[in-house]
DNA sequence: CTGTTAGCGCTTTCAC
DNA sequence: GTGAAAGCGCTAACAG
C-alpha cells in the first residue's frame, strides 16, 4: 500500500505538492502535476479514506436509513437506496445502510462517531421518529417523502398534486366528464407518509376546479380487486393513469399512462441538498417538491375515439 | 464534539486509560472504569470512525456489491443486502453500498483506499466478473452464491443439492412415486449462477436413487404457465416443495412447502466468514454449503390421504 | 493497573 | 509555484 509519502520521493517532491496536485486545490505546474499523477498511477496509490477523514474532517459517507416495514414495497426501496447511492457517487460520496431494527441508534452513532457526513431518511412514515431525531442531531439530514410535520426538517417528495392535477388535466382533455380515483385502503392512509391524503385532496379541488364529476373508490385490505371490479362495473371504458407508483427496474412497465415516483427524480434532488449543506452552505428547511414528469403509454383514449378502440 | 482527551481530563485519567476503558482491551479499575464511562456519557463522547480507523488500521465497513439485473428479483436483493448489514452489525461493522454501474470500479476503490475492510458479493452470476478481480485484489472478499469458477474464491451458498434430495425424500416418504421438477427457463440457466443446474442434476440422480420416475418441466421464457399446466394436466394432484425460493417478507409466503433461499440463513455465514479473515484468520479459500432448513405449509399430502382431502 | 508516546496517512496553514 | 510542519483523534506498543 503505497502512501503519500512514497509518491513524494519518487517524484521528487514534497508530500503537500502531492496533494494538491491529486486534489487540485492549488495551482500546480503542469510539469510537476504530470509526474506526480504518473507516479501515483505507478505505484498504485490511493489516499485511505480514514486518514484523508480525518485530516479533512469529513467523511465522505452519507448514511441512509431504510426501514422495511413488512408491508412496504422492498423492490421500491431497494430502488430508492440505489439512486441515492448512485446520486451520491456523483459527488463523490458513498453511501452507508442504517437497518431498521435500530434506525434511531444507526443515526445517532454514524453522526456521532462522524461515520457519516449526512443522513438520508427513505420511506418516511406520516408520524415518523426519525423525524423528531432529525431536528435535534448536529447532523444534516434530508428526508425523502414527507412526515406529516415536516416543520425544521429538510424534505424532498414528488409533488403529488401536481401531478394529480396535471392527471386531471390529461383526462379532461381526453373528453372525460367523469374521474375515478383508486384510493389507499385506510390502513395504509393511517401508517404511510402522507401523500396519499394530498393525492386525495388535489384529486377533489382539482375536480371541483375542471367541473368533472369524482368518484372514489377504496379497496378493503381483505379484497383489494373488488374495489376495481366495482369501478369497472360502472365504467367499462376507462382511461386510466398511475400517480405517485414508483417503477420497477426489473419488470416491464404496467401499461398505463403515469405520472411516476421516480427515485431518478427525487434522489438526485436530496442528495445536492446534503451534499450541500455538508459543504456548510446553511440549512433551507423546508420541503422541496419535485415537478412530475408524465409517461405516456396509450391507456389514456380521446372519448370521441372510443368506439374504434374496441 | 468531545475527544478523547476531553474525557481523559475529565475524568483525571491518561487518554489510553480511556480508549481501554471503553474499548475493554485491557483490564482497568473497575472504579475507574465506571468513571470513565460516566464522564464519556456525560460529555456525549464516541470516538471518532475516521481517527480510530486511522490509528487501528481497520475501517470497521464492509461494503457489499448488489448489480441490479434487469430481470433479477429486486426483492430478494433489498433481503439480502440487508441481512448482511445486520449480521455486519452483530460484529460491529457497518455496511457500504456498492452500485451496479462499476461494481468493478466499487470494489477497486474500496479496497485501494482501505475504504472497507472485506467486501461481500451478492447476487453472483456463473460467469460474474467480479469474480476475477476479487482473485487479484488484497482485501478480503466473500461471495453469497457460486460463480461458475469458484476456484480461489470464498464463497457461501444453500447446499441446493441437499435441499433437492430432501425434498424428494419428503415426497417419497409421502407416498409418491413420479417426481416432477419445474426447472429454470433456458435463459436464465445460462446468466444465473448455477444453482438451477445445481438442482436440476441432484434432482436427477436422487430420483433415480430413490427409483422415482422424474419428470422435467422448463417454462417458455414467454409462456411461463404453460410449463405448469403441462405438468398439471397429466398430474391433476399434486405434492408441491419449493427449492430456493427467496421469501419476501414484505409478503405473506406461498402456501407451499418450501427449502428455502433465506438470506437469514447464509449472510450471517458469510459475514462471519470474513470478519474472521479481516482478523487475520488464514483464507479458507473454498465453499461453504449452508444446510437447507424445511419450511412446512402443507402442500406436501399423503397420497394415501388424498381423496380426504379434495 | 496506568501513563507516555509514537505513529496511522492525510490536509492545510504558514512560510518561502 | 513549492516545501515544512502542525495537527486531525485515536490505538497500541512500551515503560513503569
Amino acid at each position: 500500500m503505497a502512501t503519500i509519502e512514497d509518491v513524494a520521493r519518487e517524484a521528487g517532491v514534497s508530500i503537500s505538492t502531492v496533494s494538491y496536485a491529486l486534489s487540485g486545490k492549488r495551482s500546480i505546474t503542469e510539469d510537476t502535476r504530470r509526474r506526480v499523477l504518473e507516479v501515483a498511477q505507478r505505484l498504485g496509490y490511493a489516499p485511505k479514506a480514514a486518514a484523508r477523514a480525518l485530516a479533512a474532517r469529513r467523511s465522505s459517507i452519507i448514511a441512509v436509513t431504510t426501514p422495511l416495514h413488512a408491508d412496504t414495497d422492498q423492490t421500491a426501496h431497494m430502488a430508492f437506496a440505489m439512486a441515492v447511492t448512485r446520486a451520491a457517487r456523483d459527488h463523490d460520496y458513498d453511501t452507508l445502510l442504517l437497518v431498521h431494527d435500530d434506525a434511531l441508534e444507526g443515526m445517532r452513532r454514524s453522526a456521532a462517531t462522524s461515520l457519516a457526513d449526512g443522513i438520508v431518511v427513505l420511506d418516511v412514515a406520516a408520524r415518523d421518529p426519525r423525524a423528531d431525531l432529525a431536528r435535534e442531531l448536529a447532523c444534516p439530514v434530508v428526508f425523502i417523502g414527507l412526515p406529516a410535520d415536516p416543520e425544521g426538517l429538510i424534505c424532498v417528495d414528488l409533488d403529488f398534486e401536481a401531478a394529480t392535477r396535471q392527471a386531471l388535466d390529461v383526462l379532461r382533455a381526453a373528453g372525460h366528464r367523469t374521474v375515478g380515483l383508486l384510493a389507499q385502503p385506510e390502513d395504509v392512509l393511517a401508517r404511510e407518509s402522507n401523500y396519499p391524503m394530498r393525492i386525495e385532496r388535489a384529486f377533489h379541488r382539482h375536480a371541483d376546479e375542471l367541473g368533472l364529476s369524482a368518484v372514489v373508490v377504496r379497496p378493503e385490505p381483505a379484497a383489494p380487486a373488488r374495489a376495481i371490479e366495482t369501478l369497472l362495473d360502472d365504467h367499462p371504458d376507462v382511461s386510466v393513469i398511475t400517480v405517485g407508483m414508483t417503477p420497477d427496474p426489473g419488470r416491464p412497465p404496467l401499461p398505463y399512462d403515469a405520472f411516476p415516483l421516480d427515485p431518478g427524480l427525487t434522489c438526485p434532488v436530496a442528495v445536492d441538498l446534503l451534499v450541500r449543506m455538508v459543504d456548510g452552505a446553511v440549512a433551507p428547511a423546508g420541503v422541496t417538491l419535485v415537478p412530475p414528469v408524465q409517461v405516456t403509454r396509450g391507456s389514456v383514449v380521446p372519448v370521441s375515439r372510443r368506439a374504434e378502440v374496441q
